[in-house]
DNA sequence: TCATTTTCGATCATTTTCGATCAGTTATCG
DNA sequence: CGATAACTGATCGAAAATGATCGAAAATGA
């Protein structure tokens, strides 16, 4: 075995697990102690993984933070304030005792805040969201089931029959990456799937977008915009694109950015 | 165990209470005082938990968890040892990637931490052991839909078409109210029907009870003696019921609750 | 306040792991 | 074809981690 064979087998070894010691890399390449431990130098000067006392270990070494993952904390903090007014907006058309459906993402996870006064039913495929609202309300949690993405922070199932169908509601809530004449834009296909199955099991598509987002253009489309029945956005929404929407026969919903106003909700 | 796992397992159970005895973290870890206490010193510095006299603290103290309701945060402190050695032994009998299904519970949640080290996929219908696996662990975690109990902290589907039946796995942990000559018992109905959904989706049960509950009798019969291929349990069980279990062919495993020695394991 | 218990930190012996050196092998190039 | 250079594996002393012991400090209870 070659040096550059050892190599891309202890990366992956180590990308495998969280630590891979010598002696199981030396088993894996066939090669000697003194032959692993350079080998773990050369990489570890090459940056492409990190050396411990006892082995190696993979540097994207995702710190137990293992929710929160890097898009969520990452969008967590762009628009924030638009996020929540259009939360809060969005919340506002919940009506006592009428069961939602949310999908997962960081706009739609700012509508835990609101919702916690409520009592309802709350179907999500978002783990924080459940999380959330299950830490800090009393509303009734359902939960589809499948593989949590650490990443994306969303359950998927691979399989077709989950209790997803099982499950209708008036309104359903979704984000999305961009939004355009072609209708709604996603860029992870695993949130394409996830929403998908989603779609379809709610009366009204309500979706929760800051402006811009109009602006924005993914390489997915998740459905076009006939599907949509209310768009919630913030006060960025310019007067053509607006018409667009209404042209679609869309409701627009602009969500003010309050300080202390009261929230003005326009047709 | 490396000194990566044991920050991983110490970082676990930290999160887990509020306050972890340098003798809680000599046991999961299976490292002595000595070096326990270096490690909370190091992750101390590293700003990872909050070294205090006795132990460890979790740095953001959880104010109130609303989801770990009444039942599970009372039980929680019952046998709590017993628990913990039990739990560990489980394990034990994990092998690296292989898949096992853990049923909610306190004494199955308990297995969390020395879950911390190992990658494997954990199928569970319990959210707080979802949720602590993938806040501290690298796990691949997948979790049944349905309707969140607060109070019995399971995920349960009303609907039986749930992917339960398309997962499988070579062992299936549970714990259980009470034990006895006809079978696993259990209070809660709701329990009953969370457990019955998994039972079978296993090549072999594993029941995870400490010694009081063979004098417990509830009103529910979960399963017989037949179905269950292992018991683990806590050096309290009497040589009559040991004897009883495997003259029904059930492996037991008698978890020793070491201070400093190792666990020894029995038939 | 004083005695007892628990916990902590320092020290030392032991084990494990690492790094440097050296010899043998293979590949490369003139 | 032969010489040089690079790579590999083994050996051995150095360094680090671990576990046990023991006295000091802190907490507990009388």
């Amino acid at each position: 075995m070659h040096e550059s064979d050892r190599h891309r087998v202890i990366l992956s070894a180590v990308q495998d697990r969280s630590l891979a010691t010598v002696a199981d890399l030396c088993i894996l390449t066939g090669a000697s102690e003194a032959t692993v431990r350079r080998d773990i130098n050369t990489l570890d000067e090459q940056k492409k993984l990190r050396r411990v006392r006892g082995g190696a270990e993979p540097l994207a070494s995702i710190p137990f933070n293992g929710l929160a993952g890097r898009p969520f904390s990452y969008n967590e903090t762009q628009n924030i304030e638009a996020k929540r007014a259009i939360a809060a907006a969005a919340v506002e058309l919940c009506e006592d005792g009428e069961p939602i459906i949310i999908n997962g993402g960081t706009t739609t996870f700012q509508m835990v805040h609101p919702l916690a006064s409520l009592q309802i039913q709350v179907f999500t495929n978002s783990f924080p969201i459940a999380d959330h609202l299950l830490k800090n309300s009393r509303n009734t949690v359902l939960l589809s089931g499948g593989i949590v993405y650490r990443e994306q922070n969303i359950i998927l199932s691979p399989f077709d029959n989950d209790l997803t169908r099982n499950f209708n509601a008036k309104r359903m809530f979704i984000g999305a990456q961009g939004i355009g004449p072609l209708g709604l834009m996603e860029q992870d296909p695993l949130l394409i799937q996830a929403e998908q199955k989603l779609i379809g099991q709610a009366e009204e598509l309500i979706v929760l977008v800051d402006s811009s987002k109009f602006a924005n253009r993914s390489s997915l489309i998740l459905c076009p915009l006939e599907k949509i029945g209310t768009i919630i956005t913030d006060e960025g929404i310019d007067d053509r694109t607006a018409s667009m929407l209404e042209a679609a026969d869309i409701t627009v919903v602009v969500a003010q950015e309050r300080t202390t106003q009261k929230e003005r909700v326009v047709s």
